[in-house]
DNA sequence: CAGTAAACTTACTGAACGGTAAGGTATCGA
DNA sequence: TCGATACCTTACCGTTCAGTAAGTTTACTG
């Protein structure tokens, strides 16, 4: 067995036990173990459970990011729509490969300073790609005429971490409502974040004081 | 030293332990430690590493929800006051207790049945709370005359997702924008949301095909 | 003062786990 | 046929860590 296929294998099993377990309880025996492999081959091909580790969030980050991307690029010129493709693309991706997201995202307390650096990376360029789509949506409506609240970079950037955070969350309210496509996760969503964006654009602000 | 005062100290270590390492790489000795404590008295109070953790969720819980709950009945009948200010006493609780969050809900892969019960109770908890606000929200704006969109129950609980999600996330924010009081992060959220939610009442919707 | 219960310690055990040393087999070119 | 290189194994080491046994001190009470 060629060494490209194994390493493959391995990251596809690491992967799944890491969602499960964590990386602190998952044990390279059992992943070795799973993976039809005795435990050398492991540090003989990804070095350290840290670097198997490292493997498997490069991968599964690398697929989540150019999903995203590639959704977005094919779907015309038009903010609103390229911004859809790509939370569709989210849903879809995470629908579908599961544990992928979980290792991504929901390793709490990183276990060492390359594999924090590794997540904030993922994370820091997820949240660029919305954030950018966010901004252009924002120009788009504005369109320079002086409409009634001028949101800039830094609205786009917080508009991008609460529909990240929001997108993370609705993937457990998907897993409770199994009737629910990504696609409709999705428009609904959209309806949520645009519709209150093009309001506050036009002016209609909230405020507590009535 | 009193029984009652000792274990508050040693959930206060513990908290801050858990949320920096993880539960699986937090020790023991290290929390008994950092409480200038010896183990076994851990064990003698605490029972097992299971039984700390699960004593710093309920503890942590009980707080952030009576937090929320507090800050919602305190701010009159109109649900959007009651919203704003139970968001404004979460960020208020995020920013102040930061540890307590981290262990409530970023506890990944969890370590044992009863902790992954313990918690979704409380995930589960927080969320009926937003969710009712949101439902009263939307009940109150249509007010029984049929305007443009009818949003029910399962319309309250997909908001109430989007908005825990995005609340979360925000908390990084926060956190790399330091200049940003909870105060005007809430009011922020709430011109995204509270706008979205008006406008597509209104039935101001949003469509992929235009 | 005797007794007893609560608060607290040192010192240990057994198991799990990350990582490695040493060596075995097979395939392929010279 | 003779390396040599890639693939793969068994068997082990050292450490860490949850959990415990046994005993000590302090303080209160009859």
């Amino acid at each position: 067995m060629p060494r490209q296929v194994r390493e493959q294998q391995i990251i596809d099993v690491a992967v799944r036990v890491f969602a499960q377990r964590g990386y602190h309880a998952a044990s390279v025996d059992e992943i070795a173990e799973l993976a039809g492999i005795s435990k050398p081959m492991v540090y003989l091909y990804l070095d350290s459970k840290e670097g198997l580790f490292l493997a498997c969030l490069r991968r599964e980050a690398a697929r989540l990011v150019a999903a995203f991307q590639e959704a977005a690029r094919g779907a015309g010129a038009a903010p609103d729509l390229r911004l859809h493709a790509g939370l569709a693309a989210f849903f879809a991706f995470v629908a579908a490969y599961r544990d992928s997201w979980v290792v991504l995202h929901r390793q709490a307390s990183e276990p060492s300073e390359r594999i924090a650096a590794a997540v904030a990376d993922t994370r820091r360029a997820v949240m660029a790609e919305v954030a950018g789509l966010v901004k252009d949506g924002i120009d788009d409506v504005t369109g320079g005429e002086g409409r009634g609240a001028r949101l800039g970079a830094e609205d786009a950037d917080f508009v991008a971490h609460a529909l990240v955070g929001a997108a993370d969350s609705l993937t457990d309210w998907m897993e409770r409502n199994p009737g629910q496509s990504p696609e409709s996760v999705t428009v609904r969503l959209m309806n949520m974040v645009w519709v209150g964006m093009r309001g506050v654009l036009d002016g209609e602000v909230w405020l507590p004081d009535g």
